[in-house]
DNA sequence: CGATTCTTTGAAAACAGTCAATCTGTGTGG
DNA sequence: CCACACAGATTGACTGTTTTCAAAGAATCG
C-alpha cells in the first residue's frame, strides 16, 4: 500500500530509495468506509493523510446546517485540515470520505521531522503549497468575478477528475450556487454546447 | 527607515541584533507616490516589499475593464504578487499605491538567502504563511456562504484599519458586490445599528 | 423491491446588478 | 481665490439573475 506514495514520491520529489524508506516507517496505513468521517469539527488535525485511493471532502457546516464545500481530495492528493494542522487549534471543518478509501497517515511531528532530514521532501512540500497558493488565489478571483456559468466552467476544467466523481450538490456548494441553480447552469451548458457542435 | 522593519522583526520574530544587519543590507528603500505602479501585469514579481508607510493593493483587470481588488496591504505587512514571486512567471495582476508611501524591497533571492541563514526569519515566515493560508480559507468560506450584508459586516471587523483608509468601490470590488450594492447595504446597516442602539 | 440520495423543473419572491442622474468633497490650474 | 474637473458615493427605477419552496423524476444501494 505505501507504493503510491512511494511511487508519487520519486516522481514529484526525487527521494532516493533510503529516503523513501525514512517516510515509510512513518506512514501509517488507514482504511476508511464511504461516509465515515476523517475530521470532525472541535477535532484537531494531528495528522496529515495522502489518498492512496477514494475521495475526500473538507466541509464547513452553516448555522442552518448548510454544507459548505472547501476542497477534495482524490487519489495521490494531500489532505487535512492545514489550517489545524498547522496551528494545533480545533478545526472548524469536517473532513468525510465519498467513498471506501485508503490514506496514508503521518502525525504533524513525524511530517515536520521528514521536512527537516530530507530535503527533497520539503522542496516538494514547499513546491505543493505554492501551488495551493495559486489555486486559493485563483478561486477567489472567480469568487468574486465570475458569473455561475463562467464558475462551472472554470471548475469543470481546472478539476475534471473532480467533477466526474463528486454528486453535484456539492460542486455547487463549493462554487457558492445552489443546486438548483447548477442544475440550470448545466442545462444552458450542454443546450450551446450541442448548438455549436 | 529601516527602523521600522527591525522593530517588526524583533517584536515578531525575536531577531537579534546582529540578525537584523544581515536583513539591512538587502533591504532597498523605494519611496512611491500615490497612483503610481509596483507592479503591472504582466511584471515577474522580483521583489517582496516592506510597508513602512501607505497602503497598496493587488488587483486583477477583467475583459471589461472592471478592477477586483486581491488584497491590500498597510504599514507593517508584506506586499507582492506572491504567485509570480514564487514561480517567476509573469504576473497576472497589478499593484499600485493608494496613497504616497515607503517599502524597503528585498529581492527573491535574496529574501530566500535570508531564510537559510537566519532560523528566526524563516520561523516568522512560515508563521505568516499558514495566517495567510487561513485568511484565504476564511475568505473563500465568506464568499461561498455569506449574504453582500455579511460579508460587509465580516470585512469591516476583519479588517477595520484598512476599511477607514480606502475607498468603498474597492470595498466592494474586494467582496465581489458592486459598489452600489455596497452602498445599500451601508444604508441598511446603519439603520439597524441606529435603531438597536 | 423500497428507501434514500441525487437531480431536475416550475413558479414566485428575494436579491444584486445596471444605467442614469445627482451630490459631495478634493485638488489643480487659471 | 475661484472655477472647474475629477474621483468617489449615493439614489431611484428597472432589469436580470439567483434563491427558495414545492414537487416530481432518476439513480443507487441494501
Amino acid at each position: 500500500m505505501f507504493t503510491a506514495l512511494a511511487t508519487y514520491l520519486v516522481e514529484k520529489g526525487g527521494l532516493t530509495s533510503d529516503e523513501l524508506r525514512q517516510v515509510e516507517e512513518v506512514a501509517v496505513p488507514k482504511k476508511i468506509r464511504k461516509r465515515q468521517y476523517l475530521l470532525q469539527e472541535g477535532d484537531v488535525s494531528h495528522h496529515i493523510g495522502f489518498v492512496v485511493k477514494g475521495c475526500f471532502r473538507l466541509y464547513g457546516v452553516g448555522k442552518n446546517g448548510e454544507e459548505y464545500s472547501m476542497r477534495f481530495a482524490i487519489e495521490n492528493w494531500w489532505i487535512s485540515d492545514f489550517d489545524s494542522f498547522q496551528s494545533g487549534l480545533p478545526s472548524k471543518y469536517n473532513i468525510d470520505a465519498l467513498e471506501d478509501g485508503e490514506l496514508l497517515m503521518i502525525r504533524k511531528e513525524k511530517f515536520e521531522g521528514l521536512k527537516e532530514s530530507i530535503p527533497h521532501f520539503k522542496k516538494l512540500i514547499e513546491k505543493l503549497t505554492a501551488k495551493n497558493y495559486e489555486a486559493h488565489q485563483n478561486r477567489i478571483l472567480s469568487n468574486i468575478s465570475e458569473t455561475a456559468e463562467e464558475k462551472y466552467d472554470n471548475f469543470i476544467k481546472t478539476y475534471p477528475q473532480i467533477y466526474e466523481r463528486i454528486p453535484l450538490h456539492m460542486v455547487a456548494s463549493f462554487l457558492g450556487l445552489s443546486r438548483e441553480t447548477l442544475s440550470r447552469v448545466r442545462q444552458q451548458h450542454t443546450k450551446k454546447r450541442t448548438n455549436n457542435s
